[in-house]
DNA sequence: GCCAGTCATAAGAAAAGCAGATGACCCCTT
DNA sequence: AAGGGGTCATCTGCTTTTCTTATGACTGGC
């Protein structure tokens, strides 16, 4: 018993155009099809809305007011779907990412600017978090995206391989193990080392790759942000650890990277999502992004 | 393209309910109606709205909310029509209505009295005015009725009679002519008069009778309001010419009223309304209550 | 008095919407 | 591990709604 979209429209069309006639031409309607369209309103409501006369439909007070209310209802409506549809366009939208700090500072920030460049009206909300943490923001919703690395399955959890991650030794080039190709976990174990804080999972790796050996790392300095690490070990305080991708950027002519034998220092990064969960088309656009060799 | 009511109907109630099922429960619908509505609406907008799992279908956050903002538009919507709906069954309303002052000091009190007991909704917008402004008043649209007297016939207005209204003598009871039971146009030609305001329909009126029986009276004074001019009369300064239905009043104990000998002094009090306008509800209310032998 | 313009009506056709039956899937229990 | 209960999706035939085309009725102007 209420009425139709089709009715509200017919109603503010006929209204502003003053003719059922050429409301039917606005609607891409004919004539009759108007004139039922309006009857019907008429009857639902109880409330007789044009005075008909043999040259045009004039509006009651009645129509007029109804037609100015549902033309606010309409542009309303009409507003609410097109938002959805930009959405669905990729030309707006968020989507929250949780994202390990190593990868914030390596792999992020060049995925960002193509997303901007590409959907330049879809936002990213970040957030940088360890590595449980990423999960269970995940896993509680208040992140649409992860991006961490790959650990024991979880049910609710959906991995995707986005690439390797390797620890390297990072050292000045006048250092003297900087004059070896490789290192071995037992040459750095017994020089003063550069590590990241303890909560961190690179510190984990570390520690890990350390302990299967039966060593016992030095750690001199720890440093929560990378940078840090860095200018420590540029500094001469200690060898670095750190991902061979963080690496690639403005510190490398100052520095020299060398990589350690062990298998246990390669972890693989993992996007991760919630399983069940379909995904927002910002966050579709995202992974697109994120998947450069894809 | 446009989503339909039904479509903002059933995400509405998916979402809240959680489930399709309960959803076409609530919208008294079966199940597989309310899932061909969701798919639709996702396929119009282009975004999918729930995620489907085998116990239940879970709101994506496009879905939610585009379901918050669906319901604000149904909830206005249903408002607006609820308050046509009010209008349409009287119980709510407003009438714009013109009324000569002679009328609106002895017939509408009674009849507003009659509207307010039968629709108590209903709001009156009074306007006084002389006859050709009520006419007027009608013509521009700005009153929805008039109530005036018969004059020449106007193809944009229609009248219905509403009673006839007759000018009395009004005079102390002491008053000399007081003694005759039914008094002449040379009578009072030949005493004091107190008359109403030169604009006034009643001062027209009592001109043309005295004018066509080539008389011409002595209005010793002029009142805009009636309650004036029975005050002057009862001060002894003339005698009045007044509209008899004006007289019902608690006035009448204290004055004598006595009929003159003149058809000219009668009129016929009309409603109009523009002819081809049809009425709103509240309107029609109005009517009713001034038509008490009806 | 006809003509042009308006809205209303009628009838057949097209489209949409619906209910009921059924299927697929998953979780939970036994 | 098999079955039961609960979920949503799909299919089919029917009902209801909606549309277009053709036509009628009315009015105002030339």
């Amino acid at each position: 018993m209420t009425p139709s979209i089709r009715q509200l429209r017919a109603l503010t069309a006929a209204v502003e155009t003053g003719s059922f006639g050429r409301a039917a031409l606005r609607l891409h309607l004919s004539q009759p099809a108007l004139t039922v369209q309006i009857r019907e309103l008429e009857q639902a409501l109880g409330v007789s809305l044009f005075d008909r006369t043999a040259r045009g439909a004039q509006p009651t007070a009645a129509g007029a007011a109804l037609a100015e209310s549902f033309g606010r209802i309409l542009a309303e409506l009409d507003a609410v779907v097109d938002g959805a549809r930009e959405q669905a366009a990729r030309r707006a939208g968020v989507v929250h990412l949780a994202v390990l700090p190593s990868v914030a500072a390596t792999l992020l920030p060049g995925a960002l600017a193509r997303l901007k460049a590409a959907h330049p009206g879809i936002r990213v909300m970040l957030r940088d978090a360890v590595a449980k943490r990423v999960g269970a923001l995940v896993k509680e919703g208040s992140a649409e995206l992860g991006i961490g690395h790959a650990t024991t399955p979880d049910p609710e959890l959906s991995e995707t391989p986005l690439f390797e991650d390797e620890l390297v030794a990072v050292l000045p080039p006048d250092h003297p193990l900087a004059a070896r190709p490789r290192l071995t976990l037992e040459e750095l174990a017994a020089t003063p080392l550069v590590l990241t804080d303890p909560e961190s999972s690179l510190r984990a790796l570390a520690e890990a790759a350390f302990a299967s050996a039966g060593l016992a790392p030095r750690p001199a300095y720890e440093a929560t942000y990378m940078s840090t690490a860095v200018a420590l070990v540029r500094a001469g305080l200690g060898v670095g650890l750190l991902p061979a991708s963080a690496m690639d950027l403005r510190v490398a002519p100052l520095l020299a990277t060398r990589p350690v034998d062990s298998p246990l220092l390669r972890r693989r990064i993992v996007l991760l999502r919630r399983r069940g969960a379909s995904l927002s088309p910002a966050a579709e656009a995202l992974i697109e992004v994120l998947q450069p060799d894809d």
